[in-house]
DNA sequence: CCAACCTGCATCATCGATGGAGCAACATTG
DNA sequence: CAATGTTGCTCCATCGATGATGCAGGTTGG
């Protein structure tokens, strides 16, 4: 049948009155629990017969209405502009999926109102869990959950209020300043301190990978210079304004860099494209985050790679122990090459 | 209140007894339309104010049914690991919301199977569209769809039984093409074919810009060299083999190149570095698509960026009018930098 | 002073799926 | 042959929100 317009949707009751039972009947055979509800297997035959030959499919908002589980797992996520958030989604999604879980997934923008309106509409989807990743305000979204029924948890940025996943921010920019350290002393022959670019201040992540960065330059014993760390957020233009403004204050710029996230390294990379002031010397650079691109861009980037499925399988496995309890703060190693 | 565990969730009943009234009266208030039904403005504002307080949010399950459009508008995505599908499911989340709609996506991992379980899933949730983006067998889909009532739109990749919207596939690719072979001519001095490579010989994209790359070499009266156009795939490893095949057979690999997706880019862009077949001449590169990344790869680069806003513009203008008859296929231009 | 009308709500059936309870019809046991 | 058990269903209340209908109590017009 090749019709133009859809038609009017399929019911159990449809069904029923096409099969000669009862919608009990038809409800029982297609949800799997016939067997229990001593149905016959000839009358369970005929209905799914039936079912297929019409098309049928479950409308979820009557079943989940009746039932008290509603298996439904959403996500919100800033964007979908990076591959660090679109491993994270794509990762998300499936093991969703073979936990039986129905995944629904949205952007935010990195804008806390959004942030919390669409929260509050996934909470009236019934989610039972909410993963916030990389939110602004974590902690606001756990109460709004906790209050609708629902449990939540953080992934990428921690949280206080509910169990946090996040990447080992500490350990990884340690390791990923002394490569990136050793790679500058490599190539310059001198050891010299790097600038940290990129983040904002004021997250955890952040603040953690500038310890991290600190930690491993005293190991090293290069002194830091204060001036030279650039929390100046995580956009490409502002990175460039900040290298701009840096070299006209001091009239150049380090050439050995640590760059806090792939967005910002994108402006980090074009402003240098775009300026004299490393005189066509290649900077050496230290990334926190992963491109596959970016690896063809210069043999003098090293990368961090966040540990996607590490964190998400940390996640589900929070979540399939029923963990409110256990606000704690797992942190998984990044990966480097 | 900050308890440990979710409660249970707050309905209009238990709003009613709160403000003693009724479950009507406050269903009413809480979804606007409580003038027309004749609730006098205090009782409203006191509805209003209990409702906050226990931090309600409607049951959209029991909304659903009750109403007869959902207002949900499905996609299915192949993957979430480049900018263009990212910024297609940015954009259309984006639109969808603008215009009232709640979005939710799922990818399907290029996978016939999982497409056609992930319809049959958005269905179940009452989705009013679905829109397939580069999905294997949209005509499958829709099939599906219009079995069960919905609307369906196809993105990306042409479908024959429902609209679609897609690039502009030939017209693009002739451009892309001129651009490269004058590139090409300008770096090296002679005017010569380029290499295609990337995408799937069946899909109809590909075959497309493979009419438009056949057509640029035609207009600038290039020959083409038939063993030249390789649709080995999407994969990154698929061009990477592809390119060494032709290197083994041939003996070299042409310097100017049409590669068709940012995807197969970074088998194209790897199998260079590690091959000696260019002899560190850089490249002449047409790509099918846009990354920022590629752009800082070198000057050598042109790239068609898939006008992303434009598409989904066209395919909410044809959702807003309703169209299932219009069985038309918009063709949107790519941009060129 | 009564009919007609308006205001401000409450009652109740309904959407589709689900599962506890109940009920025939037949089989088995002592 | 009555008592009990088993098989194979059907009936019905229920989940929460919605809106047509109805119904008091007050107001207005003649």
């Amino acid at each position: 049948m090749n019709q133009q317009r859809p038609q009017k949707k399929t019911t159990i009751y449809d069904l029923a009155e096409l099969a000669a039972t009862s919608a009990s009947a038809v409800s029982a055979v297609l949800n799997g629990n016939w067997k229990k509800r001593r149905i016959s297997t000839q009358l369970a035959e005929k209905i799914t017969r039936i079912a297929e030959e019409q098309g049928y499919a479950v409308n979820m908002q009557a079943s989940l209405l009746r039932r008290d589980k509603s298996k439904i797992i959403g996500m919100i996520v800033p964007k979908y502009d990076n591959r660090y958030f679109g491993s994270i989604v794509e990762t998300f999604e499936i093991m969703a999926r073979e936990r039986g879980l129905f995944p629904i997934i949205t952007c935010t923008l990195r804008d806390p109102d959004l942030e919390v309106e669409a929260a509050r509409t996934m909470l009236s989807y019934q989610v039972e869990w909410l993963i916030s990743t990389g939110a602004t305000n974590p902690d606001r979204i756990t109460d709004i959950c906790l209050a609708a029924g629902a449990h939540s948890l953080n992934l990428d940025l921690p949280g206080t209020k509910a169990p946090s996943v996040i990447s080992d921010n500490f350990a990884g920019a340690r390791e990923l300043t002394r490569r990136t350290l050793i790679n500058h002393q490599r190539k310059t022959g001198v050891m010299s301190p790097l600038l940290f670019i990129g983040g904002r201040g004021s997250d955890h992540n952040t603040a953690e990978r500038i310890r991290g960065f600190r930690v491993a330059h005293q190991d090293l014993g290069v002194p830091i210079e204060e001036q030279h760390i650039l929390a100046c957020g995580y956009a490409p233009e502002k990175a460039a304004q900040a290298l701009s403004a840096m070299a006209a204050r001091e009239g150049s710029v380090p050439r050995g860099m640590f760059v806090n996230s792939t967005i910002s390294l994108e402006g980090v990379m074009r402003w240098i494209k775009s300026s004299p002031h490393l005189n066509g010397a290649p900077p050496i650079i230290g990334c926190f985050d992963w491109d596959p691109f970016v690896a063809l861009l210069g043999q003098d980037i090293e990368m961090a790679r966040q540990d996607v499925p590490g964190m998400l399988t940390a996640a589900f496995d929070i979540l399939e122990k029923g963990g409110d309890d256990t606000r704690n703060l797992i942190e998984i190693p990044p990966i480097f090459a």
